[in-house]
DNA sequence: TGTTAGCACTCTATGATGCTGAGTGCTAAT
DNA sequence: ATTAGCACTCAGCATCATAGAGTGCTAACA
């Protein structure tokens, strides 16, 4: 364990060294106001913290930085709550407080929100597809052979598939067809439709359509549950002005891991399913290209449904308690304006 | 004007240069076994191409480089046609044969293509809202106030927005302004939408809406035509393997630049409206951030109508004939493959 | 008259060298 | 337990010399 002191010169050392991106000596330390110690006392005890582990020296004669574990223990016993300004809390609330935007337009509000407050980049993943239930589908013939399905979710959420209809189709045939389907899926969740087509459609649609073979396969691509939903960055290139990247081939493995899809939702998946804020930093995001970046997340939901995260990546040495401040209060709002917006929606 | 030997080696000078990104030397080009001449004679040529502004130093004592203006007399006095490769040619038919895609995959898979046969950087502008035309709208209602409103094009495009309906607007009523619209309005253009309600609707509706403000006022922000569509990338990262890029304070301006929409269209926009390639070399785009970047562009349309551009964004020392033959070849299998798609749609 | 060999000159890139300053570890004195 | 003092280390910076690639110019050549 470490003593009083220890903890006081290390949290005083990785505020700093957070601050000015710079390896922290003994002197510097030692000749602010609010410490009293010699630089030679000061020296023995990051000598001892180093011992253990929760610092680091770049080479043998520099100063000292925090080494992963420094900045786990630093996240983990010694953050000090930070107030948002009075500034920033009037924008996060005039920003989820408009009910008239789009829900796009709102997600990429928080991104840019979250980016603008941070300076690092920020990360939202959409609402996930999982749970939201179908509400109703629609399909709109474009030729004889070509239509547009759309998809339309308990949550007011919209896809378009392009399809290509049986030949010879009629009309009537169509419109009895999503009939069929609006009457009989409503309410499934959009990632069992398929299969619920599947077990208790074919019947009926053999019954009613000539083309029910075609029709089936149609609705079984068209319908296909896609699970990596859209993604919303903000201030993409903000974390390339950190110290840290001043390197080119530091910067393209980011952007690569950032261009991504997969990459990204792996990245911002919750290890286990418990919600609130967490942080992973730098190797225990478990991605060499990033390895020098910490990620931190937050879940948003409607109502107690979990259907989303946001999250800011940023260098190791991150304002680790401004940016968990922040997520919170903003999946916090995120979640409220959007229970207010769907609640009652079935 | 340049001589015949003169024109043969400033040639040879592009080429090598483009390959090999570093300044070439009278005697590298004397040493070729295509090029007969001392190295005393080139230089005393280079020299007379420096002093007609074709040629550059970066310093005195260096080898020359192309000035923009000698790559502008490369790209419109001798570019030499290039010819893809079977295999390049099979890939391209391949992605525009299939007729099974969505109209996004199509272009997505576009991108893709450019940037991963050029190495650069691609930028396609989705089919514009312009000339398409109304085909159909649709109102779903979520809640007792809350409605998402679905446009669809005569090109299948799709787009959504959520709207808030006045209160106590009963099912009927929505249903009666529903179709009213898809009577009235169909064919209209899309820009034209909001101010043909404006001229030709607000009659009807009065008559037949006990809500009419509310509802014209909803649906002015609800069709409000948004001109920035859709863009596309492929291959984001590519340019910046560019040797050109190693520094990373050019990266920084050119990311900022693809991450603004309103800037990307501006920089694609084709300066006179006619149709087929356009090469902006370096300070032509009149964007500083990317003055050392050249941008190739090419329209592509459904039948005689220009719906969008594809566009690669590469170093001024790009493959110019690779890039240009081959961005002709895709802007014309994408037009066909979308004219095929949607020949006969009213 | 066009071409080329030769030469002095220029400039960048590279590597060696030395110096400075910030930092450390260790020891001995307080 | 703390601190002053000192020898030591190392990155960073400036300086310097050198090599190499390239140029312009002049004079000789075909």
């Amino acid at each position: 364990m470490l003593t009083e002191r220890q903890l006081f010169l290390f949290k005083l050392l990785v505020n700093d060294y957070i601050r000015f991106a710079e390896p922290i000596g003994s002197r510097a330390i030692s000749k602010r106001d609010d410490v009293q110690y010699s630089s030679a006392t000061i020296r023995n005890e990051l000598a001892d913290m180093e011992e253990l582990g929760y610092l680091e020296k770049p080479h043998s004669s520099s100063g000292r930085v925090p080494s992963e574990k420094g900045y786990r223990f630093y996240v983990d016993h010694l953050l000090s709550p930070v107030m948002l300004s009075h500034q920033e809390m009037v924008n996060i609330k005039r920003a989820f407080h408009d009910q008239y935007y789009e829900l796009e337009k709102l997600i990429q509000e928080t991104a840019d929100i979250l980016s603008d407050f941070t300076h690092y980049t920020s990360i939202v993943l959409g609402p996930e597809l999982l749970e939201t239930k179908l509400k109703h589908i629609q399909i709109i013939r474009l030729s004889e052979d070509v239509a547009v399905l759309i998809i339309i979710t308990n949550t007011g959420h919209v896809e378009n598939r392009t399809v290509t209809l049986p030949k010879g189709i009629k009309a009537e045939e169509v419109e009895k067809l999503v009939n069929i389907i609006n009457i009989r899926l409503k309410g499934t969740p959009l990632y069992k439709v398929t299969s619920a087509i599947d077990r208790e459609l074919k019947a009926v649609l053999r019954q009613n359509l000539s083309h029910h073979k075609q029709v089936i396969k149609m609705l079984n691509v068209a319908l296909e549950y896609h699970p990596f939903d859209q993604i919303y960055f903000g201030g993409k290139t903000n974390i390339l002005s950190q110290p840290e990247f001043k390197d080119i081939n530091k910067v393209l493995p980011l952007l690569n891991v950032l261009e991504s899809k997969e990459i990204v939702h792996d990245l911002l998946k919750p290890v286990d399913n418990k919600p609130g804020i967490q942080i992973r930093i730098g190797q225990e995001n478990h991605l060499n290209e990033i390895k020098d970046c910490s990620v931190i997340t937050a879940s948003y939901s409607i109502g107690d449904e979990h259907i989303g995260t946001v999250a800011v990546i940023g260098p190791t040495r991150m304002t680790y308690p401004k940016v968990i401040t922040l997520l919170d209060v903003v999946s916090k709002s995120l979640s409220k304006s959007l229970t207010l917006r769907y609640q009652g929606y079935s």
